[in-house]
DNA sequence: TCTGGGGTCCTAGGACCC
DNA sequence: TCTGGGGTCCTAGGACCC
C-alpha cells in the first residue's frame, strides 16, 4: 500500500452538464457547448461523444447531424459555469484541507494522512455530495502521483466497471493499468509528442516509463524526465496555487461579423484592454509591455492572403492605468492598420508584470499618480457594483453593436442574475 | 454564413560582456 | 598581431494544458 495518495477530480462534461442541471428535461437527451461566436464544439455529454463528434470540431460541420440526433445546442455561457465550478470547488473543501483548483472544471486533493481511510468509500461520499449540493457528475482518480492520478482518472471515466472511482495504490494496479494505457493519452504528451513516439515503436504509458532517462531527455527534454518518475511514483509537479498572479493576461476575441474600419477595430481593442486592465489591478499588479494584434481570417479565402499585424507598447516604469494603456493601443492600430483588409479577431496581451508594490521609484518619469489610481480604483468598485462595462472610456464605444458575438443559444444566468433565476412553479 | 480563448513552461539562438 | 570561450540576459517560438 502506498501512503500520501493524490486524489484528481474532475466534472463530467462541465459546461454540458451545468446546462443540464438547470434543464432537466435535457437529463436523457445529448448535449453539447459552443465557443464564443458559436464557432466550435467545446463541451459534449457522453452520447455526443459517442456520435463521433469530435471536442474542438466546427459547429457548422455538424450542424446537420446535430439536428439529426435531436442534440440540445448553447453557446457558452462563463458566467453560469463560472458560478457553478465555485460551488463544486467550496463542496470539496470540506474533504481536505488542501486542495489544488486546477482548471474550471478539475482540481487535486491532497490525502496526506488518510492511510487508513478507505478511500473508495471516501470517494463515493465525495461524489455523492457534489452531485447533491450541485447536480454535477464527477470522476475520481486516486494514486501516489499528479500524473498517475491523472491516469486513474482517465480509467475512471472511460471505464464503465469503475462507476467514476479509480484508486491506483499498490504498485501491481499501476503496473496494470499502464501497461495498456496509450501514450498519446498521457498528461503532457500532445499530438506532436505522441507522433515522436509511436515513430519510436514506444505506444504505451509502460514502455516509456521504461525507457533511458537519456532517451525521454532527447525527445521530451527535462519535462518528460519529470513525467517519467511521476510515472514511477515519484512526485515532481509541485503544488500550485491557483491564486499566484498571472504573468501575462490576455484578451482576445473573433468578431461576430467581419470588420473592415479602423475605428471599430479601436474600439474592439479599447474594450481588450479595459478587460485585461481590470484582471491586473484585480491581482494588484502592473505591467511594463502590451501586446496588439489584428488579423484577417485565415480559413477563408485559402492560400490567398493571410494578414497578421502587431506591435508592442512599453511602459517604464509598469502601469495599471486603462487609459494610459489605451492611448498606446490606439496609437498601435493607427501603425499596423492596412485599409483593405477584411478583419476577423483582434486581442491583446499584458506581460512583464509585477507587484504594484515593487513599482520602480524613478526620479524623473512619473509612473501612475495616487489620483490614476484612486480614479482605477473607483471604476472598478462602480463596474463590480452595477455589472460589468457600467462605466468604461469614450474609446470603447457606447454599443459595442459594430462587432458583437454570436451567441444563438445562450442559456440564462440562472446563478448570477437576478433577472433570469430560475422559476419554479 | 459558420474554425474559441486563456494560460504555462522550456529551449535555441543572438547580443553583449569580460 | 592574436579574432577564443564562457557566462548571462533576452526574445521568439514551439509544445502542452483545459
Amino acid at each position: 500500500m502506498l501512503n500520501s495518495l493524490i486524489a484528481l477530480i474532475d466534472c463530467n462534461s462541465f459546461y454540458a452538464s451545468c446546462e443540464r442541471v438547470f434543464r432537466p428535461e435535457l437529463r436523457n437527451r445529448p448535449v453539447m457547448v459552443l465557443s464564443n461566436n458559436d464557432g466550435c464544439v467545446i463541451a459534449r455529454t457522453q452520447e455526443v461523444k459517442d456520435l463521433g463528434i469530435a471536442m474542438g470540431v466546427p459547429f457548422f460541420k455538424v450542424r446537420a447531424l446535430a439536428k439529426k440526433h435531436n442534440i440540445a445546442v448553447f453557446s457558452s455561457n462563463y458566467a453560469l459555469y463560472g458560478d457553478m465550478s465555485r460551488r463544486v470547488m467550496k463542496t470539496l473543501e470540506q474533504f481536505t484541507p488542501e486542495i489544488e483548483v486546477y482548471s474550471i472544471d478539475e482540481a487535486f486533493l491532497y490525502f496526506d494522512g488518510f492511510e487508513h481511510w478507505n478511500l473508495s468509500e471516501h470517494a463515493k461520499k465525495i461524489r455523492n455530495t457534489i452531485l447533491q449540493h450541485t447536480g454535477i457528475p464527477t470522476s475520481i482518480g486516486f494514486a501516489p502521483t499528479k500524473v498517475l492520478a491523472k491516469v486513474a482518472n482517465k480509467l475512471a471515466k472511460k471505464n464503465s466497471i469503475y462507476e467514476g472511482i479509480c484508486v491506483l495504490d499498490t504498485e501491481e494496479k499501476i503496473k496494470e493499468a499502464l501497461l495498456s494505457f496509450p501514450i498519446g493519452d498521457l498528461w503532457g504528451i500532445g499530438r506532436q509528442l505522441e507522433k515522436k513516439w509511436h515513430a519510436l515503436g514506444i505506444t504505451t504509458a509502460w514502455q516509456l516509463r521504461n525507457l533511458p532517462e537519456r532517451t525521454v531527455r532527447k525527445i521530451m527534454t527535462v519535462q518528460g524526465h519529470r513525467m517519467v518518475l511521476e510515472l514511477k511514483g515519484i512526485p515532481c509537479f509541485a503544488y500550485k496555487d491557483m491564486m499566484d498572479p498571472k504573468k501575462q493576461i490576455i484578451s482576445t476575441r473573433s468578431f461576430g461579423h467581419p470588420i473592415t474600419k479602423i475605428n471599430d477595430l479601436k474600439e474592439s481593442i479599447a474594450n481588450h484592454v479595459s478587460r485585461a486592465a481590470e484582471k491586473l489591478r484585480a491581482q494588484g499588479s502592473v505591467c511594463q509591455s502590451l501586446y496588439v494584434f489584428i488579423r484577417n481570417n485565415p480559413f477563408k479565402d485559402k492560400g490567398k492572403t493571410f494578414y497578421y499585424a502587431f506591435d508592442i507598447a512599453h511602459f517604464d516604469p509598469g502601469t495599471q492605468v486603462t487609459n494610459k494603456l489605451i492611448d498606446q493601443a490606439v496609437k498601435i492600430i493607427d501603425r499596423i492598420y492596412k485599409l483593405g483588409v477584411v478583419y476577423k479577431k483582434s486581442g491583446v496581451c499584458l506581460s512583464e508584470i509585477s507587484p504594484q508594490s515593487q513599482t520602480q521609484q524613478h526620479l524623473f518619469v512619473s509612473g501612475d499618480t495616487n489620483k490614476n489610481i484612486r480614479v482605477m480604483r473607483t471604476l472598478d468598485l462602480i463596474n463590480q457594483r452595477q455589472g460589468k462595462g457600467s462605466l468604461k472610456f469614450a474609446t470603447c464605444g457606447t454599443f459595442n453593436n459594430n462587432w458583437p458575438m454570436q451567441s444563438k443559444h445562450r442559456s440564462p444566468c440562472y446563478t448570477t442574475r437576478w433577472s433570469e433565476l430560475l422559476k419554479v412553479g
